[in-house]
DNA sequence: CATCTATAGTTCTATATAGAAGCATAGAAA
DNA sequence: TTTCTATGCTTCTATATAGAACTATAGATG
């Protein structure tokens, strides 16, 4: 009956207030990607609960994805491994079936206002000054993938000095320990056109080619948006297989 | 600590056993998409269990997706809906901007031998005898959706006899009350195509415009494949959204 | 008739307790 | 050294209990 440190409104039950507080350090920094939370004994005697009502905000926030729990380890801050990733139906692999991880050719990287639709979906108001980027994404020096990035210029003037040469294919790191931006989520939007010239031209098919449109807009902990990204690649190497029910 | 009626491996715990046992109840039919579940008291009495182990159980099968709960009501047997199908993506509005049901006509039906990769996808031998049946569907008088569909015709005897007037948009219901088959779940593959001639002609485009193919494998609760079916619609009215983490 | 009230049934929240199961490490034993 | 054992931590399972919150219905009240 104690409800003790927990805050909020109090026709909210206990393991809701007490997910949300759990929810707030991870997205305050206080725990970290890979950090292990306090055990259920610890956390239940320290806010003064029964230890099932602190198992059941673990519930709920491993549901989330926040946490991942190990049974006899600990209870840990998850990483994000964006491997359910339509990316990953871009079938990479050489002769001998093995996949593997495409390399990276940065285009080209300029401070510039955002486009309309960009602006829109970081929640930034029109024209606000961006940085922009173009990256091509190779498969035994064959181009796959065409990749258009927009980042907003202010939290991100650490990355926009860092030089070309410096970022690897793993780009959402790079954001963490330059500008402490940590992606935790993201939205992702397919759609197929037909090969515009210059798409053409870059991913060497004919124009008129279908070509399948990947959206994306990543987020942060606390739901902000943190990066734009549209990647095209040919349709002819696209899988996508889901269940519904 | 009295097992009591729960049958299987008792180094399972318990609430995987009495969901194994509920999960099987509906796989045979005694509960029945739509059907209440005994409460969680009366479970709890009937198996001798604690009312919290039976609540976890359900837990299970509501995560599954088996039952449905409402608070004050009870607990039921879900009804499948589909509406997470890749399906919805096919954008069928028109001008108003109101989403409608497209019309259903069914251009051909016949018996004949499954191809080799139908009956592989359905599990049985290669040639086994099949229903075959051709449709297209249409909003507001025009083609936007072919489809092929394969069940096999043994256990599909009566729909194969059923007048083709008869078979409405929905064909689903038409399985479970014909045929005693419930479609419980689906597994669904999105692929892109070059549109051939007679699908060109089918959906009114040009040869050679990309098309989106879906291609769906319908399952029932004991996963046991029940129908094939390839969807073609015009890529230009696809768009698919998804999140990830 | 319409509206409120009591009641019984349902799921949901929260407590307290006990022990099993899994993991890591330190120290004993071979 | 290598292997086993004990210990202490973790999450996981299961029990028992109490009351809150929600829904539907029957019956009283206006």
């Amino acid at each position: 009956m104690t409800a003790s440190a927990l805050t909020g409104d109090d026709r909210i039950p206990i393991y809701q207030r007490l997910a949300d507080t759990l929810r707030r350090s991870v997205i305050d920094g206080g725990l970290k990607p890979g950090d292990r939370a306090p055990s259920e004994n610890v956390l239940a005697e320290e806010f003064g609960l029964a230890p099932g009502t602190v198992r059941k905000a673990l519930d709920v926030l491993v549901t989330e994805g926040v946490f991942e729990r190990f049974q006899g380890k600990g209870t840990f801050v998850r990483q994000p491994s964006f491997d359910t990733s339509l990316m990953r139906f871009f079938r990479f692999r050489g002769p001998d079936g093995k996949f593997t991880v495409p390399e990276s050719r940065i285009l080209r990287r300029e401070i510039e206002p955002m486009p309309s639709h960009v602006a829109l979906a970081l929640e930034l108001p029109p024209a606000t000054p961006g940085i922009s980027m173009s990256r091509l994404r190779l498969h035994e020096g064959v181009p796959v993938v065409a990749e258009e990035i927009w980042l907003e210029h202010e939290p991100f003037k650490a990355f926009a000095d860092l030089p070309a040469e410096d970022i690897g294919a793993l780009i959402y790191p790079v954001y963490d320990t330059l500008c402490q931006k940590r992606v935790a989520r993201a939205e992702e939007a397919l759609t197929v056109e037909v090969a515009a010239p210059e798409i053409a031209r870059l991913l060497r098919v004919s124009p008129g080619e279908p070509i399948v449109v990947i959206d994306r807009l990543a987020k942060g902990y606390d739901n902000k948006p943190i990066e734009w990204r549209r990647s095209r690649g040919r349709a002819d190497q696209f899988h996508y297989h889901t269940e519904i029910r």
